[in-house]
DNA sequence: TAGATGTATTGATATATGTCATTATCTTTG
DNA sequence: CAAAGATAATGACATATATCAATACATCTA
């Protein structure tokens, strides 16, 4: 009998090697409390996790898969704001806000994420400083980059904007060179502000020039240097 | 004589009444803590407040005038994330990240600024869990409305973005409709991530087609519905 | 295996937007 | 007040980028 995929596991946060590491610093009776609400749920690639406009009742953490979270815009356009892998938590802003969700995500792989509830997260975050002011490190660096987001789509040309995509990739989801991306040049568009078309033709022409190797989703950046210089010239 | 910028003015934060919000949760003792780190200071229009890239040791509490937020992208552009009004504060994600000014904050009308410590900051968010709620709610809200920021930038044409401004600049920083600003044409390019010329043109098609009304830096909104229109279908 | 469906690629074309040069207007300052 | 400097406005032009249409390729399904 196959397992559903409301499961509670057994295995509780104290023992669980996957936690994310802003609950090192909780002790064994908070890490129960999360055990206590937690739900483990297993998404299959391209299904949706949560969208944009409902509420926002969970602290989601992921174990295993990718996700990418993305703000559904207007004319069915979207902006993919990470690519998040484990082991990582998803929270938007709208807990302290209005308690919706403000962008949507979807698994890009089969996933596993564990759902916490919500109550019990802030609860902690009034309790222990220590995990209040970790949780303001994550949510301050997000910030900043989405800084670096702003103006790689606002003051970059394409080829600056693929440039980051690549080596965003490279270094903050697969992290490794040659790499194997499950995303599609619609993603690939949505991550860099730009039509699918244009995203083919630049990556066309960054083969042509040797700076990197595409077959199909296996990328591999054959001159960092001059993608970094690209990346930065605009 | 005349009063030195640094000087420290007698009147308590518990009895003032241009203290941000955030502080509405604090007690006499801790704005008294407060009051012990915090220093007045004046800044003439178009001087620079802070930097993006030096050390970020205030919390900045803005009690006179107005100041602009921006990132200094490349090639000298900037993009303006916020025009901040009193009584509202700025600060930067740096606190809980590298202790750095990831933007630049400069007057653009004459202004008086209250500084307060990070360490007396830090230490009441660690201890006070209201505190520190409220300005997880500021900084979410913060965040939410970066992401429209981001839908705006990147998936409207330049009407869609300049309606964004001016309806931004009505309801969130001058609060009246007809309305003076001191922001230059190139603040508002910066604002909606365009050319300077770019921002004149659609000004005159907005003015041309009786949606606006805009004499050097008084504007007036006349047609409020097809600005939203405009905002609305990019 | 063949058809069907979705995704990727390419080329031709339209268009939004930036750049540059010039003139106009406002603001400062001696 | 006049000169100088900054900011604003306008037009001509270049170009980055999107759109549309056609084809190729891959993947699923019956």
């Amino acid at each position: 009998m196959p397992k559903y995929q409301y499961t509670q596991y057994s295995k509780g946060c104290a023992t669980c090697q996957d936690k994310a590491d802003i609950f090192a610093c909780l002790c064994q009776a908070e890490l129960d409390q999360i055990d206590d609400t937690r739900v483990e749920v297993h998404f299959k690639t391209g299904e949706l996790i949560f969208k944009q406009g409902t509420p926002n009742m969970h602290f989601l953490c992921l174990t295993q898969g990718k996700v990418k979270t993305y703000i559904e815009g207007y004319n069915n356009k979207n902006l993919i704001l990470n690519i998040v892998k484990p082991i990582e938590y998803i929270l938007g802003p709208g807990i302290y806000a209005d308690q919706m969700h403000h962008f949507s995500a979807m698994a890009i792989e089969d996933s596993v994420a564990c759902l916490v509830d919500l109550v019990t997260f802030k609860k902690l975050i009034r309790t222990n400083p220590d995990f209040a002011e970790d949780f303001l490190r994550k949510v301050s660096l997000q910030s900043i980059y989405n800084y670096e987001l702003f103006i790689s789509l606002t003051q970059k040309q394409m080829p600056g904007r693929i440039a980051d995509v690549l080596l965003y990739l490279k270094d903050k989801v697969y992290c490794t060179n040659p790499f194997h991306s499950t995303l599609s040049r619609q993603d690939l568009a949505d991550m860099s502000g730009m039509s699918k078309e244009s995203v083919i033709r630049i990556l066309r022409e960054f083969k042509d020039e040797n700076i990197i190797r595409a077959n199909g989703n296996d990328f591999e950046i054959l001159n960092i240097d001059h993608l970094n210089k690209i990346s930065q010239t605009g």
